[in-house]
RNA sequence: GGGGGUGUAGUGUAGCGGCCAAACACGCUGCCCUGUCAAGGCAGAGAUCGCGGGUUCGAAUCCCGUCAUCCCCGCCA
C-alpha cells in the first residue's frame, strides 16, 4: 500500500507515529517558509505541514504543488501548538509533518471547485461526472447508498432470502412502459429486451420453490425523464412464496424501520407503524395515491354547498356529474391577485377550467371570485366545512371528479412546499392499499390492470369480477414517502383459471397472452406455491433520505433529462459494419450529433 | 409531442437599448510572506455576452429562429 493511514483518520493516539499519506491536495496554504497542504482522501482531510527545517528540499516541492495534484507524504504526526488546532475538522488536533513528499501525479486546474460546495452548472458536472464525485456531497451521498443497500443485503439475508440475479437480456413485453431493445445478431429481426423489473422471473423463481427471493435489480424503462426516472434505475426486487399481503407489507415495513433506526437514528419519523389508507380515503382526503402525510391541507367535498348555490360554475359541475372540493391555505388570505393567478395557471395544467377563491382577511369584507352568488348562510357553511378561520384562503375547483381531484392534489403539494408547512428532514411513511384490481380505460373502452396483470383480487372480491369488475379491490399495496410513490407490491395470482378470467376481463386473448406469457401460464400448471412481492425504489429512496433534489444526485453516472451520458456520450451513432452485423438499417431520423 | 425557465471569463453571478472595446466574487498565473486552515498582501492574465438572422443611428440588452440545459404536462402496467 502506498499509505499506512488515510488522511481523515488521524487523531491524537496516532502522535509520534511515522505515517504514510496519499491522496488529493485540498487546498495549499503557501507561506513562504511554511506550507501548508491539506490532503484529502476519501476517509477525510489533514494538514500537512512543510517547513526548510524539518522538511528540506520536499519544503521547495510542495510550495509547487497545486490543488487536485496526487501526493504520498511520509512523516510524523505531531499534536498542534497551543492555539492552532482546528475544531471544525476531525483531524484538526494534529498535523503530519513531512519528511518526504512524492507527486504521483500532476493534475491540470479542474473546471470547478472540488474542495467546496458551490454551485455549478449540471452539465458540466455531468460532463466531469469523476471530478463531481470527488465532492463531497457526491462522496456522501454513495456512501449512504452503500449503507442502505449493504444493511438490506444483510437483513434479507438474516431472513432467510436468497440474492439470486436475473438476465439482462430477455424478452419484450408490450404492456407498460417502451422497452429497451436490443437486436439480436443471430437472429434476423429479433430483439431483446431490457428488463422494466424482474417480475415475471421472480414470479418463476417461486415456482422453482426458492420460496424467498430478492434483488437488486435494475429496471430499464424508455420513457421521457423527470427528477425522479432515468432511463435505468434501481429496485429493491422482493417475492416470497407462502405468504398473504400482511407479510410482505411487515416484511418491507421492518426493514425500513430497522434500517431508518441503524443507519439514520437522527431522522424523524412521523409515525410507527405506518399508518395506512386505503385507495378510496387517499382519493378523497388528498386526491392522489400517493399523499405527503407531512401537512393536512386536506381536500374537502363541498359539492352538496355547491348544488343549487346561485354560482353557475358551481351547479353546472354538479349537474354534471362532477364535483366541487376545496383546500383551506392557512394564512393566506394576504395573496395578491397575481398570486391568484399563478394558482389559477398551476391549476389549469392538470386541467382545471379555473381556480375560485374565497379569501378572508384578519379584518375588512372577504374577497372572493364568487361570494356575491351565494347566501350567507351557504358562505358559513362553507368556512365551517372548511374550518377557516380569519386570514385563511380556500380555493375551489369545480369539474370532473378526475380533474377535481388531480389539480388539488397537485395544488396542494405545491402550496405546501411553498408555504414551507412541513419539515424536509421529516420522513412520513404511509401505505396505500386495497386499490381497484382494474381501472377503466376510456381512451381504448376497456378495463387496464391497475397495477399489473398477475396482481391477485381480494378473496372476497373475486364474485365481483362477473359483473362488476370496477368495484374488485386488488392485494395490492403502495409505499409512500413524503408524496413519492417509493415501493409496491401484490400478492399474486397462482391459480391458472383466476390468471385466465384476468386475461378475459383486461380483454387479453388466450392466444396473445400465450404468446407473450406463455412460460408463465406453462408454469404456473406446474405447482404454484400462493407468492406475493414488493418492489422499492433505491433511487427516490435515497434521495429523500440524502434530502437531495434529485435522483441524479445519488447515482453515481446518471443520464441527463434527454435520455444522454454526456460524459461518454452515448448513446452515439452505431458504426456501419455493427448495424449489417444486427441486420439493422436506419430508414428515418437526424444523423447522429458529435459527442459533447 | 407540448408548455415554461435559463444560457455573459474556468465557476457562480451583475449588467437588460448608448455611461460596456462588459463589472464583482471565487478560481488561475507571478512576486512577497514561518502558524495558516475560505490564509494574507501586491501585480496580472482570462469573455468575439450559446449560435444564426432581424429591428435600430446604436443590441449582452428588443424580436424571430436554432441549439444546449433544467423543470413540468403527455408518457411512466
Amino acid at each position: 500500500m502506498l499509505k499506512s493511514h488515510g488522511c481523515g483518520e488521524l487523531r491524537a493516539e496516532h502522535i509520534g507515529q511515522q505515517i504514510r499519506l496519499a491522496g488529493w491536495v485540498n487546498r495549499r496554504r503557501d507561506h513562504g517558509g511554511l506550507t501548508f497542504l491539506d490532503l484529502r482522501d476519501r476517509s477525510g482531510v489533514v494538514q500537512v505541514v512543510a517547513n526548510p527545517g524539518t522538511s528540506g528540499e520536499f519544503h521547495t516541492t510542495a510550495a509547487d504543488v497545486r490543488a487536485e495534484w496526487v501526493l504520498q507524504i511520509e512523516g510524523i504526526v505531531r499534536l498542534r501548538p497551543e492555539g492552532m488546532q482546528n475544531a471544525e475538522l476531525p483531524t484538526g488536533q494534529v498535523e503530519v509533518e513531512v519528511h518526504r513528499l512524492q507527486v504521483l501525479n500532476p493534475a491540470k486546474t479542474p473546471p470547478f471547485l472540488i474542495n467546496e460546495e458551490s454551485e455549478v452548472d449540471e452539465m458540466v458536472r455531468l460532463q466531469y461526472r469523476y471530478l463531481d464525485l470527488r465532492r463531497e456531497r457526491m462522496q456522501r451521498n454513495l456512501v449512504l447508498r452503500h449503507k442502505v443497500i449493504k444493511y438490506i443485503r444483510d437483513t434479507l439475508d438474516r431472513r432467510g432470502f436468497l440474492e439470486i440475479e436475473t438476465p439482462i437480456l430477455f424478452k419484450a413485453t408490450p404492456e407498460g412502459a417502451r422497452d429497451y431493445l436490443v437486436p439480436s445478431r443471430l437472429y434476423p429481426g429479433e430483439v431483446y429486451a431490457l428488463p422494466q423489473s424482474p417480475q415475471q422471473l421472480k414470479q418463476l423463481l417461486m415456482v422453482s420453490g426458492l420460496e424467498r427471493y430478492f434483488q437488486i435489480a435494475r429496471c430499464f424503462r424508455d420513457e421521457d425523464q423527470r427528477g425522479d426516472r432515468q432511463p435505468e434505475f434501481t429496485q429493491l426486487d422482493v417475492e416470497m412464496s407462502f405468504v398473504e399481503r400482511e407479510d410482505v407489507m411487515a416484511l418491507l415495513e421492518e426493514l425500513y424501520t430497522g434500517m431508518l433506526a441503524s443507519l439514520f437514528p437522527e431522522r424523524q419519523v412521523q409515525a410507527t407503524p405506518w399508518p395506512r389508507l386505503t385507495y378510496p380515503e387517499a382519493q378523497n382526503r388528498f386526491g392522489t395515491d400517493r399523499p405527503d402525510l407531512r401537512f393536512g391541507m386536506e381536500l374537502k367535498d363541498v359539492s352538496d354547498l355547491a348544488a343549487g348555490s346561485g354560482f353557475r360554475v358551481f351547479e353546472a359541475a354538479v349537474a354534471s356529474g362532477g364535483e366541487v372540493r376545496a383546500i383551506n391555505a392557512k394564512g393566506c388570505a394576504g395573496f395578491s391577485r397575481r398570486e391568484l393567478d399563478e394558482l389559477t395557471q398551476f391549476v389549469a395544467s392538470f386541467g382545471a377550467k379555473g381556480l375560485a377563491y374565497l379569501a378572508l382577511p384578519e379584518s375588512g369584507e372577504p374577497r372572493s371570485s364568487f361570494a356575491k352568488f351565494l347566501a350567507t348562510d351557504r358562505l358559513e357553511a362553507l368556512r365551517a366545512r372548511l374550518e377557516a378561520e380569519p386570514g385563511d384562503l380556500l380555493l375551489f375547483v369545480a369539474d370532473r371528479r378526475a380533474v377535481v381531484l388531480e389539480s388539488l392534489a397537485r395544488l396542494r403539494s405545491h402550496l405546501g412546499a411553498r408555504l414551507g408547512l412541513y419539515d424536509s428532514k421529516l420522513l412520513s411513511f404511509c401505505w396505500v392499499i386495497d386499490f381497484p384490481l382494474v381501472q377503466w380505460n376510456e381512451q381504448e373502452a376497456r378495463w387496464d390492470p391497475s397495477h399489473h396483470l398477475f396482481t391477485a383480487p381480494l378473496p372476497e372480491d373475486v364474485h365481483l369480477l362477473e359483473h362488476q369488475p370496477g368495484r374488485a379491490r386488488g392485494q395490492q399495496y403502495d409505499v409512500v414517502l413524503n408524496g413519492h410513490e417509493t415501493a409496491g407490491g401484490s400478492i399474486r395470482i397462482h391459480d391458472r383459471a383466476l390468471q385466465e378470467r384476468i386475461f378475459q376481463l383486461i380483454g387479453l386473448e388466450i392466444e396473445t397472452a400465450k404468446q407473450r406469457f406463455g412460460h408463465m401460464l406453462t408454469a404456473f400448471e406446474y405447482g404454484t406455491p400462493p407468492h406475493g412481492g414488493i418492489a422499492s425504489g433505491m433511487d427516490r429512496l435515497c434521495m429523500v433520505l440524502a434530502q437531495e433534489p434529485n435522483i441524479r444526485e445519488v447515482i453515481a453516472f446518471p443520464k441527463n433529462q434527454a435520455a444522454r451520458d454526456v460524459m461518454a456520450g452515448a448513446p452515439s451513432m452505431a458504426e456501419p459494419g455493427a448495424l449489417r452485423d444486427l441486420h439493422l438499417q436506419i430508414v428515418d431520423g437526424r444523423p447522429g450529433r458529435p459527442k459533447g
